[in-house]
DNA sequence: GCCAACGTTGGC
DNA sequence: GCCAACGTTGGC
């Protein structure tokens, strides 16, 4: 099993929400980066565990942990002209742009700021506190997925 | 293939 | 709201 971290605004899709739907599952869609798209296509299994990052707001950071609950289908939003991630160049037939499922697992009890990630050395090679960082699908190591468990 | 212009991300 | 750091686009 493999570890990752996958960043959304808290403003369009929060940890809250996830915990809300249904089933509390959800498609992680909307992506429109090649690395962060083969990462979801080629790598997530299910099981895979998901530290959810809270990004663009008062205090970003990580926030809680969800699961790959469906392997990489198309991103059917692409198809969408309505959507406001819609790209003509992904079509039904030939998609550009790919998924996976993800399910509410458990909050944190506390917020793992970005701030205090950045002060751990354990934490040197994380993606995430790299400079000018921009993924938004990310992978992160067992160790480091312990070590960050362990501040909570 | 180069690179300037432009758009987006996301911390602060 | 600002702006650094990227990624993408498109003219040449």
């Amino acid at each position: 099993m493999r570890y990752w971290l996958m960043k959304s605004e808290p403003s369009e899709f929060s940890i809250e929400d996830l915990e809300k739907r249904p089933d509390q599952t959800e498609p992680w869609d909307g992506v429109r980066n090649y690395q962060a798209r083969n990462m979801m296509r080629d790598e997530m299994k299910m099981g895979d565990q998901i530290f959810f990052y809270h990004s663009n707001c008062d205090v970003p950071g990580i926030v809680g942990i969800a699961k790959v609950s469906r392997e990489a289908y198309p991103d059917f939003t692409a198809f969408d002209i309505d959507n406001k991630h819609y790209d003509p160049g992904s079509k039904p037939d030939d998609p550009r742009w790919f998924m996976v499922d993800v399910q509410f697992v458990r909050k944190l009890k506390r917020t793992i700021a970005l701030s205090e990630l950045k002060d751990r050395p354990e934490l040197e090679g994380l993606a995430l506190i790299r400079r000018g960082n921009r993924l938004s699908v990310m992978p992160v190591s067992e160790e480091q997925w312990r070590f960050i468990l362990s501040l909570e």
